[in-house]
DNA sequence: GTCTATAATTCGATAGAC
DNA sequence: GTCTATCGAATTATAGAC
């Protein structure tokens, strides 16, 4: 049984009442409560509330920007790439679904030079799912598509993952989430010679 | 020339303050000072900074609700039914997207009560979208899926749009932008086997 | 590490004059 | 409708004893 250590329970305490009521929304009062201490004792733990969001913050963007440069470093083709891509993010929904929900939610509390600093890495990311989904369309495993658009809408489509894990606490089988929003994402931009959306049903 | 009244200008102000900076990251001096006036003055527009939230918030829920509440009882086809909620979405997002980004990003900040009317709505919501993925699925024009993660799905799918919106500022044809977001969401859960009767994919 | 006490600031909201 | 002035409460963070 691993030992989990104040530190850890601390960080876990204070990722819940974030995600449970937003950063701000959030006192040190709550997470000290939660933790069942006086909120002094809050600061044993942390520098500041601005740090702890930082800190959980940049350590999942980097997190996924190692999991992406090993897959666009890889010789996977570009839609195989894609799943991999797919696999990433429910790989790391299923192991952090509190700081991606902090991610995803919270980084409008940022100061403004950090803030800077998590669009810019951000923007990066979406640029890097782009290069694949480009790559993709070029070689002709990935239907014509504008790139805005089809990065928003890949990403969008992970974008819920980690709400279905910190809502549904290990009561459900990643395997098969893994398979059945596989078949949606690449179902809905792999080049199929089945071109069903020019609607032609019989009545 | 539409009149733009003052009670509009300060709630489209306060929306956009909201989606910069967030609900509980926006002060009412905040608000004040781009209406250029002193903060006394935004009582005369709101009752309360919770008020102003909660009104914002329900109106764009029962928009949604009203929407899916007309493709439902229409006598469309459920794929069509489909096409038809993507077409809601874009078309509330290019009209309301502050609104629906509060309703996406600061709906925790409700009050207990209020709270939970919210989180009752939005599974209602989502109730009715499984609703015509599920007749989909039954006359075979959708993809077997697990109703669950299909209903996920397709919300995340058309849940950044406000975001397009808010970002390139009328900068897009909204035309185009339903064409390529309906070809990926119908070609992603249509069903690219036979249009016959073999519900049962083999592998 | 935990406590009590408190500093320093901010914020939502109200009162009342003009 | 707008202003000045202010209240009361909440919040982050620190000081210092145990």
């Amino acid at each position: 049984m691993p030992t989990i250590s104040k530190q850890e329970k601390f960080l876990a305490a204070a990722l819940q009442l974030f995600h449970e009521k937003g950063f701000k929304g959030t006192t040190m009062k709550d997470i000290a409560e939660a933790m069942n201490f006086e909120v002094a004792n809050v600061y044993n733990y942390i520098e500041s509330k601005q740090a702890l969001l930082e800190g959980s913050l940049f350590s999942i963007s980097k997190q996924f920007h190692t999991g992406i440069d090993f897959i666009l470093a890889s010789t996977y083709a570009p839609i195989d790439q894609l799943r991999e891509l797919i696999r990433l993010h429910i790989r790391l929904s299923v192991q952090y679904p509190y700081e991606i929900a902090l991610h995803t939610n919270e980084w409008r509390n940022l100061g403004a030079e950090t803030r800077q600093q998590f669009v810019q890495e951000r923007s990066e990311y979406e640029q890097k799912v782009a290069t694949i989904l480009e790559r993709g369309i070029t070689d002709g495993s990935l239907r014509q598509m504008d790139l805005g658009i089809a990065t928003q809408a890949v990403l969008s489509a992970v974008r819920w993952l980690y709400r279905w894990c910190t809502d549904n606490q290990g009561q459900f089988n990643p395997i098969e989430l893994e398979k059945q929003l596989m078949e949606f994402v690449i179902g809905g931009i792999a080049n199929s010679a089945h071109p069903s959306m020019d609607d032609k049903r019989a009545e």
